[in-house]
DNA sequence: CCGGTGATGCCCT
DNA sequence: GGGCATCACCGGT
């Protein structure tokens, strides 16, 4: 796939691309000359008109690369001490975006155990900050453009709907009705599974 | 396996 | 000064 249909994808919805992407590949190339190839597995929506997004109140200085291009990584520092992970959709000026929540590792397993040491296979990649640790996603990246290195995002063929679940959202506090969240079916690798 | 909780820094009001 | 799109660790089952 090129970029240009890679870009015409990313500019719907948050909606739409956060399950179009599920199964898609972020490759990240390593200072070191290593690479780390992950598979994404579950996903979140977040919209302007969203009361539990970072761009509801409008363009700030922490949040203006949502309003940016799309296909752009949003990193956010949360917790004191967490980075998470976001892809820019939709249109300049609109501020919207697609959480990775998980991440399945595909190669590059020595530097994943590397980056976080002592920690079973499954719970390497399984949550948005986890995976942040494991491909080295810091504010550095904030902004950096998906389509080109150290940080790619390869986009599949569609997975079908049934190999999809959807649900409510994770860890938030308002907006809790929306069933803006994307998994794979049984994939050891997502957040909270029957969730 | 599960729920509760402390850690910790920064943005925004 | 409040509140976080979280994680790791602890103790009880």
């Amino acid at each position: 796939m090129n970029n240009q249909d890679i870009r015409t994808i990313l500019l719907k919805s948050p909606q739409e691309v956060g399950r179009r992407i599920l199964g898609s590949l972020l490759v990240r190339q390593l200072d070191n000359g290593n690479k780390i190839i992950c598979r994404i597995v579950e996903t979140e929506a977040y919209d302007q008109q969203d009361i539990a997004s970072h761009s509801y109140k409008g363009q700030t200085k922490r949040n203006s690369v949502m309003f940016g291009p799309a296909g752009h990584l949003y990193v956010y520092f949360t917790y004191g001490m967490h980075y998470c992970c976001n892809i820019v959709t939709g249109q300049q000026g609109v501020g919207e975006a697609v959480l990775i929540r998980a991440v399945e590792p595909i190669s590059g397993w020595e530097e994943i155990f590397r980056k976080r040491p002592g920690k079973s296979k499954n719970e390497l990649t399984n949550g948005p900050a986890k995976l942040t640790q494991a491909l080295s996603i810091d504010k550095n990246l904030n902004g950096h453009d998906l389509l080109t290195d150290p940080l790619k995002l390869e986009l599949l063929p569609e997975v079908n709907d049934k190999l999809i679940t959807v649900t409510r959202r994770i860890g938030i506090r308002q907006g809790q009705d929306k069933l803006w969240r994307y998994y794979l079916n049984n994939n050891i690798y997502v957040s909270r599974l029957n969730h």
